[in-house]
DNA sequence: GTCTATAACGAGATAGAC
DNA sequence: GTCTATCTCGTTATAGAC
């Protein structure tokens, strides 16, 4: 169960990615595949291939197949955007501003990848909402997460509670939707204006 | 080709819905299929039992097969929203107020149908934005036509070209996240918080 | 235009040696 | 924990009778 994730590579070189295990490995082909393919056009062996590992550990990790594999690729997700997230907002005195360079690094973040690195959630979870409740419900935490670090940068930063729940919905909502129309239409476009629009709505509440 | 859309039930019954030929059928099955389960998650059979067809009609039709299929599936959902977009606010003299009210009635209709019915091209097309560049550029068009509207509705009012413009960008990217996101958590609440935060938004560029 | 049968292939999942 | 072989089923797509 337990596996040493320094068991080669051991004299600590320059070498600045941690050596994963195969479990993580795993983890972390899943998240990236699906999140651009989804659930159904991620295929098991697919993940086993892109993670360098074989189709019987994949099982001997998620014996639950596909859909526990696809609940915890979500929760990868989930974690590494809150991070983001966190990290964007975490001390900033101008939640408004900080705001909108998320959204434009976000833009970023997109082009770089051709537009087809997205949302780690949204792919995943749109095609399987009435079908895979485990899948939706992990979704649905994940969004929950990622406006409680909005709502709370906003709250330190003087606005009502009341107040910062709310713009902390619209602040995910348009966000995920400003990325999946840049995705869509190959563009930083949405994702700058929503960044500006964000930004003076945010500072409309203060 | 043609086919006479009225063969049977010909003296004018209280017959509301006109009867469909063989390829709007298919058409017509295709499109709510894959905006709920998304491309990978929708099989030809499925969308020829669906439509009261058989495979080799959904091959006389669409020789493309499901790429083509689901071009113009996204192209029905298209004209569909785009339709329902501009009748909420094609004669609307206060434009943030109309935006508002047909925002809440996305919920309206994503909660009779369970969550499951949300954009009628979004899901199709996230999961093919690397894959299937017909599809890509189908769902761009749709978007570009919903922008549009939106923009047109909004110049309409007195609203500067340039806002209007950048405006219907965030309108539509916000109403596309929102809409995710309420399916996502089964829940009307981001709907109905981006009803009121898209009207305040609109509200400040008069 | 409609229907059935089937080809060709890949999917998810399992078994069991090592 | 890792690997290979395999089972079973469903998929897209095609062929050809009617």
């Amino acid at each position: 169960m337990k596996e040493s994730p320094r068991s080669n590579a051991e004299q600590a070189g320059p070498a600045p990615e941690p050596v994963l295990g195969t479990r993580a490995r795993i983890v972390r082909a899943a998240s990236l595949l699906m999140q651009r393919q989804g659930y159904d056009g991620t295929g098991i062996k697919q993940i086993a291939q892109e993670a360098d590992a074989t189709l019987g550990s994949v099982y001997h990790f998620f014996p639950g197949g596909k859909q526990e594999l696809a609940t915890v690729a979500i929760d990868h997700g989930d974690r590494e955007f809150a991070e983001a997230l966190g990290a964007a907002l975490g001390d900033a005195d101008d939640p408004a501003r900080a705001i909108a360079d998320f959204a434009v690094s976000l833009a970023d973040r997109l082009a770089e990848s051709h537009w087809v690195d997205g949302c780690p959630v949204s792919t995943t979870a749109l095609g399987s909402v009435g079908r895979l409740p485990d899948v939706r419900s992990a979704a649905a935490r994940a969004f929950g997460h990622w406006r409680e670090v909005v709502s709370g940068a906003l709250a330190e930063a003087g606005i009502p509670a009341q107040d910062a729940h709310e713009l902390a919905h619209t602040v995910i909502s348009t966000l995920e939707g400003a990325e999946l129309a840049a995705q869509v239409s190959g563009s930083r476009e949405p994702l700058e204006i929503a960044a500006k629009h964000l930004a003076r709505l945010v500072d409309a509440y203060r």
